[in-house]
Parts: C-alpha cells; sequence; structure tokens
RNA sequence: GGCCCCGUAGCUCAGCUGGAUAGAGCAACUGCCUUCUAAGCAGUAGGUCGUACGUUCGAAUCGUACCGGGGUCGCCA
C-alpha cells in the first residue's frame, strides 16, 4: 500500500476503537483529517492533524491523543521517529528504507492504481459554441478545461460522456442565414456594411462562397450552413485534441412532443402563469412592448425575476429549450450533469438549476456548473481588443497555429478556472522556465537521455530488471527521498483533481516534481558523486535510474492526461 | 443598484477545503558550462495575505460589513 493510505487506514483504525471503547456515538469521518508533506523538512516526512480533529470528541486535550497515537504507531518497524509538536501535530519521520520500499509499491500500483472511487456515469458538457462563426481564444478556455476534466475522471475510472449542444435554433440562427444569403446576393464583394442585421467577418463571407459553389442561392438550407461550420469547429477542436461523442441538436431536441412533455410537467406541478415582465435594464426604451408570455416561477426559487419560458410569437426561449435539453440528460440516467460555461453565463446557473431540481425532486443526481473567467490575450504587455461587433475577434486557429495545442492546453488549464487568464504570446512561445510547459517536457527529455545513457554505460536494458527485485539501498539522499515521497503522493493529486474537478492540480504537481528533478541533475553538476550515472559504481547507478524511471513515468502519465505530448529528445 | 467571481512579493500565480516560520516562476543582484542536455542548477533580496470586526486552541482559508477590479442582469444565446 501507498504510505497516504496505509497511514490513514493506520492512524484511522485507532480513532475507530477508541470511538467504540468510549462509546461515542458519532462515526468519525476518515476525510476530516490531513496527511501532509510538510515544506519544512524539520516537521517530519509527513505529518498529520488527527489529533486536533478528534481529540474534542474523545474530551483529550489535542497533544494528549496525539501523545497516544505516537504511542500506538511507535512499534511500527518503518518508523524512525514521532514527534507530537505545537498545538498537537504529530510529525512522523520514516525510516530510508521505507520509502526505498515505497517506490517499488509506486511501481506494482503505476499502471493499475486502484482509486477507490464510487464509479459515476458523467455527462460532461463542454464548448457548446454556437455555429456562427469561428471559435475564438475565450472557448478555448472552456473546451480544454472540459477536455481534461473529462480525462481526469475517465482516469480516476468515471464513464464521461463528451458532449457538445449545438444552438442550431432561434434568433442567431436567423441571422446568421441572412448573413449568408446577403453574401451570396452579393458576391461581386462590395464592400460590406457592418449592420447590427449581420454578422460581421471574413469567415462567414468565405463559407457562403463555399456553399454558393455547391448550390444554387435557393437550396441554401440552414442545416447545411450548420453543418459547414460545425465542421470546422470540430476541426478546430481537433487541432486541440478534443473529440466530443455526443452532439445533441437544439432543434432536434426541441420537437413538439418533448415541448408538451415538459410543460405538462411544468404546469402540474404549477411553476409556470401568463404574465407580464418588467421592461429589461439594459433596454432604452426605444421599441419594448409589454407582452403576455408563459413565465417560469424562478422568483420563488431567489431569481429576481421570473423568467419566459416562451416568446410573444410562439416560439421557444433558450430557457426553455435548455430546461427540455437537460430533462433529456437527467432521463438518459446519468449520476452527475456537468457543464462548463463561461462566467457570462453566471446569472442564468440558478435559473436553470431551480428548474431542474423543481422537476426532479426524489432523482438521485448532481447537477453542477462550472464557470471559467476570461481569457485576455496579450500582445507586447497589451490587452488585444477583441470585438465580435467588428468581426475583428482571435480565432483559435490562430492562435493554435502560432503556439501549437501543448502551451495552449497547458495556458488553459494551469490556473484554476475562476482566476482570469492572461495569455502571452511573447512568454507563451518562449522556450525557457518562463514556459512552464517547456520546463517540465525538458525534465522529460532529460530522464530519457539519463535512461539511454545507463543502458550504453552498463550495456544493459532496463526491461530486462525486475525493479521489485533491486536493491535500493542506495537511495539515501534527502533529495531522493523527498522525489519518492512526492511520486507517491502521485495518485492523490489525481484523486483530488476528479473530486474538485481541477486539473490545475495536476499541472502545479508536474512542475514541482520537474522542479525536483532539475535541481536534482543539478547536483551532479556541484558533487559527482551525486550523478545519477556514476561508470565505476553499477549499484548506485542501478538505484538511481529506476528512480529517474518513475519520474519519467510519472510525467509521461501525468502529461497523458493532460493531453500534453512528451517528447523524448529536445 | 441586485447577483456572481477575483484581490497573496514589483509582475503572473500556488497554497492539498481551518493548522506550525505563507510558497513557486518571472523581473533584480551573486555564483556555476574540459564533468549525465546551461531550454538548466545554487544563492541573496523581496509580504500588515485589500481593510475592519467576528467565529476558536488556531484564519490567507469560514462569516458579516466595507474598499478596489472584472462579469452579468432580454421575448439574445
Amino acid at each position: 500500500m501507498l504510505y497516504h493510505d496505509l497511514l490513514k487506514k493506520e492512524l484511522f483504525n485507532y480513532i475507530n476503537s477508541e470511538y467504540s471503547k468510549r462509546n461515542i456515538k458519532d462515526i468519525p469521518n476518515k476525510s476530516s483529517f490531513n496527511i501532509e508533506i510538510p515544506t519544512n523538512k524539520k516537521f517530519g516526512d509527513l505529518s498529520t492533524n488527527i489529533a486536533m480533529v478528534f481529540a474534542k470528541k474523545m474530551e483529550l486535550s489535542p497533544r494528549d491523543l496525539a501523545l497516544k497515537l505516537s504511542k500506538h504507531m511507535n512499534n511500527k518497524n518503518f518508523i524512525e521517529k514521532l514527534e507530537v509538536v505545537g498545538p498537537g501535530f504529530l510529525n512522523i519521520f520514516f525510516k530510508k528504507s521505507f520509502w526505498q520500499d515505497q517506490l517499488k509499491v509506486y511501481f506494482k500500483n503505476a499502471n493499475s492504481f486502484n482509486y477507490k472511487i464510487v464509479k459515476k456515469n458523467i455527462c460532461l458538457e463542454f464548448v457548446s459554441a454556437n455555429p456562427t462563426g469561428l471559435m475564438h481564444i475565450g472557448h478555448a478556455r472552456g473546451a480544454v478545461l472540459g477536455d481534461t476534466i473529462a480525462s481526469v475522471l475517465q482516469e480516476v475510472g468515471h464513464k464521461v460522456t463528451k458532449e457538445y449542444y449545438i444552438n442550431d435554433a432561434g434568433e442567431q440562427i436567423k441571422k446568421l442565414k441572412k448573413t449568408i444569403k446577403f453574401h451570396v446576393n452579393n458576391k461581386n464583394n462590395k464592400k460590406i456594411k457592418t449592420d447590427d442585421e449581420l454578422y460581421p467577418g471574413e469567415y462567414l463571407e468565405e463559407i457562403s462562397k463555399k456553399i454558393y459553389k455547391q448550390e444554387s442561392s435557393e437550396l441554401i438550407s440552414e442545416n447545411n450552413i450548420i453543418k459547414f461550420i460545425m465542421n470546422d469547429i470540430k476541426k478546430d477542436l481537433l487541432k486541440i485534441k478534443i473529440v466530443h461523442d455526443s452532439f445533441v441538436s437544439e432543434k432536434e431536441c426541441s420537437s413538439k412532443k418533448n415541448i408538451d412533455e415538459i410543460l405538462k410537467k411544468l404546469n402540474q406541478k404549477k411553476l409556470t402563469y401568463y404574465g407580464y415582465q418588467e421592461k429589461p435594464k439594459s433596454l432604452n426604451n426605444e421599441s419594448w412592448e409589454r407582452k403576455k408570455l408563459l413565465l417560469f416561477k424562478s422568483q420563488e426559487y431567489g431569481d429576481e425575476t421570473d423568467r419566459a419560458l416562451i416568446k410573444s410569437n410562439g416560439e421557444l426561449t433558450y430557457f426553455m429549450t435548455d430546461i427540455i435539453y437537460h430533462q433529456k440528460k437527467v432521463n438518459r440516467k446519468f449520476d452527475i450533469l456537468l457543464n462548463i460555461w463561461g462566467s457570462d453565463h453566471s446569472g442564468y446557473v440558478k435559473r436553470l438549476q431551480s428548474a431542474l431540481e423543481q422537476l426532479n425532486k426524489k432523482a438521485n443526481y448532481n447537477f453542477e456548473i462550472k464557470l471559467t473567467s476570461l481569457v485576455n490575450l496579450l500582445n507586447d504587455k497589451q490587452v488585444v481588443k477583441m470585438s465580435k461587433r467588428e468581426g475583428n475577434y482571435v480565432t483559435l486557429r490562430e492562435v493554435v497555429e502560432k503556439v501549437g495545442p501543448d502551451v495552449l492546453r497547458y495556458m488553459m488549464i494551469s490556473r484554476s478556472a475562476d482566476k482570469k487568464i492572461d495569455f502571452d504570446f511573447e512568454i507563451v512561445k518562449s522556450k525557457s522556465k518562463d514556459n512552464p510547459v517547456f520546463y517540465i517536457q525538458y525534465a522529460y527529455a532529460r530522464c530519457m537521455s539519463l535512461i539511454t545513457i545507463y543502458e550504453k554505460t552498463f550495456n544493459t536494458s532496463l526491461k530486462n530488471v525486475d525493479f521489485q527485485k533491486v536493491n535500493l539501498s542506495y537511495l539515501n539522499l534527502n533529495e531522493e527521498i523527498i522525489m519518492i515521497i512526492k511520486i507517491c503522493n502521485f495518485f492523490n493529486v489525481i484523486i483530488k483533481a476528479a473530486e474538485f474537478y481541477e486539473p490545475h492540480r495536476i499541472a502545479n504537481y508536474l512542475f514541482d516534481i520537474a522542479r525536483d528533478f532539475h535541481a536534482y541533475w543539478g547536483l551532479g553538476k556541484v558533487d559527482s558523486s551525486k550523478k545519477v550515472i556514476m561508470d565505476q559504481n553499477s549499484k548506485i547507478s542501478l538505484s538511481r535510474i529506476i528512480l529517474i524511471v518513475s519520474i519519467s513515468t510519472i510525467i509521461k502519465k501525468g502529461m497523458n492526461i493532460l493531453k500534453i505530448e512528451c517528447p523524448e529528445n529536445m
């Protein structure tokens, strides 16, 4: 067992038995205490706050409980030393042989770690960019984040359906069609006036030419236009390694049958009424008219106002089609519905969640929405101004061509979703520590180089070595032990990243392990007895190269989850 | 104005969901290439964690209020 599970089990069992000895009715919670890797070495190899968490219930002082735990653990043969410090920390120092063994345990688990989680069936909806043009850099964030979350969730064993909801209905599609028609009719390339009635930009102009070549102008169908654009979107997504499992069309989703079904349900539960809305604040009093609409009583569930379900012209609102779509998801028996949305939709979260909640009061599923902040493109330290209105936004396509998929992917997930990202072309293109992707890849390439040199020097192949049988007692430098501790913590990082939908934890972890590795490498520059490969000592070299192999597998696996390449030499 | 998010070193960000002396990377200064990839390493310096109360053994982390920045408030999507 890797140390985290081992310690948790050992310590927790003790608490459990003490609870029953003392007839404490509460059931202690295993996840309420931590096992940490302290930054300060004097606090031990590992440290736990367990005593401070459970002492109160046991009517002990934290220090007393820590002392009891310390006594309990002290007879374990892998313990070097235990210390109770401060308010009640239990600091644990292990024998080096324990860590050497742990490295072997890592190798046993490396390809088949049991994450011990309850497997869920998850529908992860992301991107869902409107098919009215190419994706821009802002879409890239949600796209990469969603895709990487899917990857992490799959790694720990969940079943994930990656879904794209195509908004192929409503006003914007009418506008799209109008725009295409306009271009087709004005094929002699006159200067185009930017008109609120039409979408700007060259892209749609080109699309219309392509469509025109294939069919006569009367035959341009909505479906065809959308197919064209969706094709381009899919191509762009593929370039950053994103492939959805499922595409759901808004138009198909809002069939008459589905509409009637939802309306019936909504009415049965008395969630709707015909009424009027206040004039929206964002509109000036120009052309607004008070009209009777079918409304959802979202005010009762914390919304500012009731929301329209059916427009005055009889068409469905986006809200209504979204209810239908999400209700279908519920019916498809997913355990978790997870959506990745841009933060500009934050005001919409409550509405949709309460609608679904009211429709499925006893249902057994979670509906979660993860919001992502904006992305600023920086050029010469200046924010590149983008305006969709004028059609001068930077497309995802252009960015990928400039920086490649790896850097783009890393940048988009390396920080938490609720912080805005400044995407600086200068830094992103640099090949130095400025750019964490290169730094991590470089660590991997150096590992691979060491492995090659090792095999040459000792004229052997590591494939023929049984790591479980190697004597690893030469791994006793502090730097080596620290790396082993971190290596054995890798799976916990993945579990947390999956639990909180936060792949940036993996990115940061990889950077951290790469830094430790580069530092380790640097030791050999100063002190040749700390080189990984020492021609005259095959035993030390073998121990060390196995550590290097473990690091390389970690980086490889981590980068695989993030879908970032790891070249063997650079 | 209402709601949501953010505020940690000069800059960009971590901080393992309440723990010990708050950590990295840039940028600045100092060293290290006849020696496993210098796309690198080692070191120095840099902080009232926006402010103020509160919750408790203990707060960057939780709560409230305020300040500053961003987003959003349609029968658009």
